[in-house]
RNA sequence: GCCGGCUUAGCUCAGUUGGUUAGAGCGCUAGAUUGUGGAUCUAGAGGUCCCCGGUUCGAGCCCGGGAGCUGGUACCA
C-alpha cells in the first residue's frame, strides 16, 4: 500500500444525515411551500430563529443536563456557555416571545419552516436533521385556539397531498389523562410517566402489549425486557377501558368520557374542553374522519398542558423492495401554557402544530411519486459548430425550457445515454444533413421508449428511429414546448 | 442506551469438512452499428472476503476483541 493510499480518507457519511437527491428536494420544497401557504392564509407571520440556542433556554426538557449532548447536538461557545442546535421550533419561539414580549402584538401568531436536529439513533425515514413546518399562537387561552390549530393541521395535511380519508388528526387532552390516572390511583410522578408512555404504545402493541407495560413488563422480539409500571390488575382495567373508549364520532367519544365513573375535576374540565373543540371543528367543516378524539394519544411528556394532537398519514406506501410501509405520525402539537412563562413568571398560554416534512418527502421520492424531469439536451456532433449548438440551447432556455448543450467529449451514443440517465424529455440533433437543409431533428425520448417497447429486432429499432422527427429551425421551440407539456 | 441478526465485486448474493489461482446474475465499459438511449450477441474492467489479533502446515470459513450496517426495544422535549 502506498503512502498516498494510507493517507487517503474514506468517503463516508455520518449516519442520519442523508444526501438528498433532486427528487427529495423537489418534494420538500413543494411540501414546505404548500403548508406555509396554509399557515400564511390563517394569519400567521413568518419568523425564523437561528439554529442555535443556549442549552438552558432550550429548557428543563433536556433528558440529562449533565450530558448536554444526549438528545441534542451541543457545543461550548468561546465564552464557555453551552449552545445547542434546536430540536424543534417551539422552544426557540418561546425564547423569542419572552425576549421581545413588550414589542410584539398579542396574540402572537407566527410560522416557520426549517431544519431541526436531534442526536438520536436514526432509522428508516428517521433522520438526525429534518425539516419541520411549524405554526404557533402565543397569548391565547381556551379551546377555540386549539380547535383552530386542529383545523389548520387538517388543512396542512390536505395541502401536503393527503386526500379525504388519507389522514386523520387524533386529539386527546392531558387534563383527561391526568384525571384518569388519578382515578386509577396512579399518584407518583415517575410512575405516571411510565404509565403515559405505556398508553402511548396502544397503536403499536394493542390492549395486550399495553396491559403488560402497565403491569409486569413486556418482552420484545429480540428477547429484551421492557420494565413495566407495576400496576395492579384493577388499575390496569381502569386505564385500558379508558384508552379503548374511542367512538367513531367525536361527540359520542365525549359522551362516553363524560359518563365514565369517578371522573376527577381536572378530567371533567378536559372533557368540557373537548366538547367545545368538537363544536368549533364542526362549525369549521372538519368532519369526524378528519379529526377524531382518541384517548390513547399522549405525545411526549413534559411541556404539554392541555389538548394534544397528532397528525397521521394513512396512505400506504411501498418501499424500494415493494414492501408495504405505513407512516404513522407525521406531525403533532398541542397546548403548552408553561413554556413562555418559564422565562417571564407571568402566564403566557400558547398552542401550536408542526409537520415533519422530511420523512414525507423522502417517502414520496422513494416511491417514485416525485420524479424530476431532466433538461432538453442539444447533442454536439461537430466540434467546429459549438457556437451553433450553444445558440440552439440558448433559444430553448429563453423560451423557459430547461436545456443544456452537451459538454463532454464523447460520441453520439454516450450522449444519448447521458440524456437517458438525466431523464431528458427530448434531444436536439443537428449534423451535416440538418445544417444543409436548415432543419433540426428532435427526438422525443419518452415516445421513443414507448414505441421501442414492442420491438425486438435491432435493425428495425435502428431504421425506425421511434419518436424522432425533423422540423424547420423556426419551429424547434414550439415543437419542444409541446413535448415537455409547456404552453 | 439495551437485545438480536448481518458484513465476500458498484448492487443482490453463492462459496462444500479449514486445502491450489474466490464465483454467478444484474449493472458498468467497449465493439458488432458513418449519426441514436431499449433488446440480443461478443469481449473487458472491477476484490483489503469489514478491521485487529489468535489457533493452524494452511483461514473467506474456527476463536477473541473492535467497527459498521440492520431489525426490535427504549428515548423522542
Amino acid at each position: 500500500m502506498s503512502k498516498d493510499e494510507q493517507q487517503r480518507p474514506e468517503a463516508r457519511k455520518p449516519r442520519g444525515f442523508p444526501d438528498r437527491t433532486a427528487a427529495v428536494i423537489a418534494a420538500e420544497r413543494r411540501l414546505v411551500d404548500a403548508i406555509s401557504t396554509v399557515y400564511q392564509r390563517w394569519g400567521f407571520d413568518a419568523l425564523d430563529t437561528g439554529p442555535f440556542e443556549y442549552v438552558d433556554a432550550l429548557g428543563k426538557f433536556l433528558p440529562d443536563t449533565d450530558r448536554p449532548n444526549s438528545g441534542v447536538f451541543a457545543l461550548q461557545d468561546d465564552d464557555e456557555q453551552w449552545i445547542a442546535l434546536r430540536y424543534d421550533h417551539t422552544a426557540p419561539l418561546a425564547r423569542y416571545v419572552a425576549e421581545n414580549w413588550e414589542r410584539i402584538p398579542k396574540p402572537f401568531r407566527r410560522y416557520s419552516a426549517g431544519p431541526v436536529w436531534r442526536n438520536e439513533k436514526p432509522g428508516p425515514f428517521r433522520f438526525r436533521e429534518f425539516i419541520q413546518c411549524d405554526a404557533d399562537s402565543v397569548g391565547v387561552a381556551g379551546p377555540a385556539a386549539d380547535a383552530e390549530m386542529i383545523a389548520i393541521a387538517a388543512e396542512a395535511m390536505q395541502a401536503a397531498g393527503a386526500g379525504q380519508g388519507e389522514y386523520v388528526i387524533r386529539v386527546n387532552s392531558r387534563q383527561i389523562l391526568d384525571g384518569i390516572m388519578e382515578t386509577a390511583g396512579v399518584i407518583d410522578p415517575a410512575q405516571r410517566g411510565t404509565v403515559l408512555r405505556a398508553l402511548d404504545k396502544f397503536d403499536k402493541f394493542g390492549v395486550e402489549g399495553v396491559s403488560l407495560l402497565l403491569g409486569r413488563g413486556r418482552k420484545d422480539e429480540s428477547g429484551d425486557v421492557t420494565q413495566g409500571a407495576g400496576l395492579a390488575a384493577n388499575q390496569i382495567d381502569v386505564l385500558i377501558e379508558f384508552i379503548t373508549s374511542r367512538s367513531t364520532t367525536r361527540s359520542e367519544t365525549v359522551r362516553k368520557l363524560a359518563n365514565s365513573t369517578g371522573m376527577t375535576r381536572s378530567g371533567a374540565q378536559g372533557v368540557a374542553e373537548l366538547a367545545e373543540i368538537d363544536a368549533i371543528l364542526s362549525a369549521l367543516g372538519i368532519g369526524d374522519d378528519a379529526a377524531a378524539f382518541d384517548p390513547s394519544i399522549v405525545r411526549g411528556l413534559e411541556y404539554y398542558t392541555g389538548p394534544v394532537f397528532e397528525a397521521e398519514f394513512l396512505r400506504e406506501f411501498r418501499d424500494a423492495d415493494g414492501n408495504p410501509m405505513r407512516f404513522g405520525s407525521v406531525g403533532g402539537g398541542g397546548r403548552y401554557d408553561g413554556l413562555v412563562a418559564r422565562f417571564r413568571g407571568e402566564p403566557a398560554p400558547a398552542t401550536g402544530f408542526s409537520v415533519g416534512v422530511s420523512r414525507l418527502a423522502a417517502a414520496m421520492a422513494a416511491t417514485g411519486e416525485e420524479k424530476v424531469q431532466g433538461p432538453v439536451l442539444v447533442l454536439v456532433l461537430d466540434k467546429d459548430q459549438l457556437a451553433d449548438y450553444a445558440t440552439l440551447a440558448s433559444d430553448l432556455r429563453r423560451a423557459g425550457i430547461r436545456a443544456e448543450m452537451y459538454l463532454g467529449s464523447s460520441g453520439m451514443k454516450p450522449q444519448m445515454k447521458y440524456a437517458d440517465r438525466r431523464n431528458s424529455p427530448a434531444v436536439v440533433i443537428v449534423g451535416g444533413n440538418e445544417r444543409e437543409k436548415g432543419v433540426v431533428t428532435i427526438k422525443d425520448l419518452n415516445a421513443g421508449a414507448a414505441a421501442a417497447k414492442g420491438m425486438t429486432d435491432n435493425d428495425a429499432w435502428r431504421s425506425e428511429r421511434p419518436g424522432q422527427f425533423e422540423c424547420p429551425r423556426s419551429e424547434m421551440v414550439a415543437r419542444i414546448k409541446a413535448i415537455v407539456g409547456q404552453p
